[in-house]
DNA sequence: ATAAATATATAACGCAGATTACATAATTAT
DNA sequence: ATAATTATGTAATCTGCGTTATATATTTAT
């Protein structure tokens, strides 16, 4: 049954994704009202009674970020049995999808929201959540391979989790910087020399 | 001899200094006339007779940061003769400047700028370019050892350069969200396994 | 001493961005 | 039909930020 009240004249999940790609595109503080207003085509007042303010849909976008990067990129860190793999094609699908001709360049947890003012220290905060779960992601699944000895017993999870993360977040510079696919690639198979040092058994 | 009228109440060097730190804390953006003009310590129109606008300012403050790397951090690139010692005292080196607790955390010029808005565009070329730059520095230095057989004929000095700029820049970010020192030390450590790989003599 | 030159502070301007008041439109419930 | 409810658009408000006009102060040159 239809709620009661004149229905919304347009579709809110898509609002929101349209938001989300403006402020993977333009960041926190360089994306403004005016933007999303634009983005989801009906005007201010509408897109508050829907979302609430800007943080709010910020917050909301980041969501949505998160649940796409979960149910993409990130996949490969639970279905890959083998840790070299799982990492190798988590940094591919990762560089893949931050250079994605259909998606900003970059990523929306990694580079927005960290040059905020201030008064937006609650929002960093919180975007910095994120990427505390996924460094978490990543120590537990070294964890796992430290556990089914797939890595060497001196070998780190905690350090080779921050590791990788940090290339990740690299990439994501690196990619809105204006890198080339190519070299990007590279950098990733080098990278893995990182990894290889620590596997039990030499593969490759 | 002095020149004719009122002499500025203040040191434009230390003043420059003062507004760097700001930048560099806070990032463009993040960065208000109002945050300079109090770091600075007199009134607004003496910072722009003394400076021009914000952007001017900013302007000098990278340049001032960039004279502060090379005289810092990047010297090893050159001091050190053996590619794989430059290498890793250039690592140890900036991640020691990104974390050193009498400067902001992070780096100003791989992480201020890369969400302005379309409007700042100038502004954020113009940091590019000090990027670039530092990359290319990178580039010259893997030349350099690959010309002098210090890495292997195969090596890429373009993509080893890449990869190290990113761990240049992963490391700034990392720094500016929290990581502790020990970790992004072990981090270090192991992305320098990237170089080993390509050495031309197994070194260690 | 007076003029020329430069710095300083107070106060204001202009603009853009986030948000909301208010009147109106479109729907459901009775 | 009428009331209740929710959405929409126009237009305004409020705030903060970058910048500047104006008057005043402090110095050197003559």
């Amino acid at each position: 049954m239809a709620p009661a009240g004149r229905p919304r004249s347009f579709d809110k999940a898509l609002a929101l994704r349209n938001a989300m790609y403006v402020f993977w595109a333009k960041g926190y503080e360089g994306t403004t009202m005016s933007d999303l207003v634009e983005a989801i085509g009906v005007k201010g007042p509408s897109v508050y009674a829907a979302f609430g303010n800007k943080d709010s849909i910020f917050v909301e976008a980041v969501k949505e970020y998160s649940d796409m990067m979960l149910s993409g990129p990130l996949k490969a860190l639970t279905e890959e049995p083998d840790i070299y793999q799982a990492i190798k094609k988590l940094l591919e699908a990762n560089l893949e999808f931050f250079m994605n001709s259909a998606n900003p360049r970059g990523c929306l947890i990694m580079t927005s929201a960290i040059n905020a003012t201030p008064e937006h220290a609650e929002l960093v905060n919180f975007v910095r959540t994120y990427r505390e779960d996924y460094k978490e992601r990543l120590v537990k699944r070294f964890e796992l391979a430290l556990l089914e000895k797939q890595i060497r017993n001196g070998s780190n999870p905690s350090d080779l989790a921050e590791y990788y993360l940090l290339v990740i977040h690299g990439m994501a510079l690196r990619a809105k910087d204006g890198s080339a696919l190519n070299q990007l690639s590279k950098v990733v198979e080098i990278s893995l020399c990182g990894l290889r040092d620590h596997l039990e058994i030499a593969e490759q």
